[in-house]
DNA sequence: GGTTTGATTATCT
DNA sequence: GATAATCAAACCT
């Protein structure tokens, strides 16, 4: 295993600038640094605008709750590499931000497309609108082109499909915070970020197998 | 080997 | 706002 001694898994002291060595082990700490940064695939690339943290094997929400399966092993895996999976026929990805052996992870959830517009479109259905483009988890996927041929790619190295780039809130934009979209479980905990006002932020829905909101 | 579930999306009322 | 569609992984028998 790639481990440097003593040096945080993911930290390249050779490597090129944008290493992720500045995502946080903990998963909302990570959501909220990855807020504005930018998630591109050769073609397109999209500025993140929403996302949602998953505790690992502490979050019942989480994949990894129940430990690793051959589906979860990569987010057990080292930070900055990238978790897919897909459910109801969609591709979704999400951020490795721990070490390896621990499954902290930030699934993005929207972004707005700011180069390749014209691909993405493509790869999506004809008329949808801008704001749409890149709106839900596989939404997102189907712009960037992310599939399950992307899982597990080291999102800092520059030789991968999909990389990710350290971006900034911009002046004036505010992060909100709420509870996460259609899980079932710890439907209530405040783990989902976003910024507020964007427009290609998904709306929020409850899932019909939550228990009742907690008040 | 069959059934259930799900971090969803599109479509209809 | 509610409902159906759809695919794969996990779970159960």
């Amino acid at each position: 295993m790639l481990m440097d001694a003593g040096g945080p898994v993911g930290s390249r002291p050779d490597g090129p600038v944008g290493a992720c060595d500045w995502l946080s082990p903990d998963a909302r700490a990570s959501a909220r640094l990855l807020l504005g940064c930018f998630l591109a695939t050769p073609d397109v690339t999209v500025r993140i605008t929403e996302v949602e943290a998953y505790a690992g094997t502490d979050d019942p929400a989480s994949h990894a709750y129940k430990g690793q399966t051959a589906r979860n092993a990569v987010m057990f895996g080292p930070a900055g590499h990238l978790y897919t999976y897909t459910m109801h026929g969609h591709t979704c990805c999400n951020v490795v931000c721990s070490p390896a052996g621990v499954a902290q992870a930030v699934l993005i959830r929207a972004g707005e497309v700011v180069d390749g517009a014209e691909v993405a479109y493509s790869r999506r259905r004809p008329g949808v609108s801008a704001t749409h483009l890149a709106r839900g988890p596989g939404n997102l996927t189907r712009a960037l082109g992310v599939t399950m041929d992307h899982s597990g790619v080291d999102l800092c190295d520059r030789g991968s499909e999909v990389r990710l780039v350290r971006g900034e809130l911009r002046a004036g934009e505010l992060v909100a915070v709420g509870p996460r979209v259609g899980v079932s479980q710890a439907a209530d905990d405040p783990m989902r970020f976003w910024i507020e006002g964007d427009p290609t932020v998904s709306a929020y829905r409850r899932s019909p197998r939550a228990p009742k909101p907690s008040r």
